[in-house]
DNA sequence: ATTCTAATTAGATAGTTATCAAATTAGGAG
DNA sequence: CTCCTAATTTGATAACTATCTAATTAGAAT
């Protein structure tokens, strides 16, 4: 359903993304046409209204009789407003999130966690707002949700990832990942998910 | 309209024909993503990501605004609805014929007719079925609409543009672009569209 | 001010697709 | 049965597009 409606929509998207198959459903909207006879009113050969046909027709957007030599096309109006029923359906709000699930979204976390953590040390504090963050919620959750802390027992868990600990705990505070109260610490963020560091 | 119409249909249907353009859309839609961050989630790098999120930006698929260092993106949700709207609009029914009125509908019968005549004479009889009543149409449009004429009349007509003349009449009732009765006969159909010969 | 960061732009390359000419097929016409 | 007609398939080429690296820009951080 996820990979294959990506697929399909591609497909779909693919196969109207080209002026002379646009054109094409337009002239087989109004009477059904022989492929030479596209030919001609397109310019083009007929190999190439051949291939651009099976495109339409693959997706039964275009159906095919026979009569005599030729083969007479005409838009297939059911297929069209069903496809195009289906596709934007897709295209409505919620579902639009539907076309990526195999999608790693924790990709770039992980990234900047790699590249700014080994083991447990912190190399560096990023200087970019965002990936700070990323780092601040790696490191919020080396303490347990709901405990009290003393500034010092802060102090102490900090000091084992980073020598600023003072800057760390100033930005914990001031990104609402910790709270403080007359001397007392207490973390406020869940834990992230999984990176698998 | 028309021209523009195809112009900008055509336009939308390319940026979504394409597997990372739409993989972007879905992620956008659940959340605000910086460039670094979709290039890691897409495995693809920044420029990429930047060219992708160029012709989003051109349709008003996507919008961003600035923090920082980072552009972040996110689905422009109104500027998608409405651009799917119109097009949905343009594959109604007879609205796709919309699509091409910039093209020439009679250029496959004016090919036939400059391959089959030279001035007034019929050098071939074709003998595809279209083809022939291509010329037959041509043909039928040098009697008078509404006269009644009588065999050797039509024979003398029919003779100025070809020698076998019986041929010609037995085609022209059998394929209903002229009626008889009781030795008399007369046209049926109408002109054709002027073809410029 | 100077350095750094994230994004964009420019330029090059590889992958994809549209197009045509030539060869082939399927099926009517003589 | 053989020729003829229209369509398709094949193979080659040209145009286009996605992608990358390197260079540039815009703007924050120090």
């Amino acid at each position: 359903m996820t990979e294959s409606n990506l697929e399909s929509l591609m497909q779909f998207f693919k196969a109207l993304a080209n002026e002379n198959r646009l054109k094409m459903i337009g002239v087989l909207a109004g009477k059904e046409c022989g492929v030479e006879e596209l030919a001609a009113i397109l310019n083009l050969k007929a190999p190439t209204i051949s291939h651009h046909l099976g495109i339409l027709k693959n997706l039964d957007l275009v159906a095919m009789r026979v009569e005599g030599n030729d083969h007479l096309y005409r838009l297939d109006t059911e297929g069209l407003e069903g496809a195009t029923k289906r596709v934007f359906a897709s295209f409505t709000s919620d579902k639009v999130t539907d076309l990526v699930d195999g999608v790693e979204y924790e990709a770039w976390e992980k990234k900047v966690i790699n590249n700014f953590v080994r083991g447990d040390q912190i190399l560096e504090i990023p200087a970019g707002y965002k990936k700070r963050l990323v780092i601040l919620k790696w490191l919020v959750d080396f303490f347990e949700d709901g405990r009290k802390y003393t500034e010092k027992e802060i102090n102490g868990v900090l000091s084992q990832h980073h020598q600023d600990f003072s800057t760390l705990r100033r930005e914990l505070i001031s990104n609402k990942l910790m709270e403080r109260e007359s001397g007392v610490y207490w973390r406020l963020a869940w834990s992230m998910p999984d990176l698998g560091n």
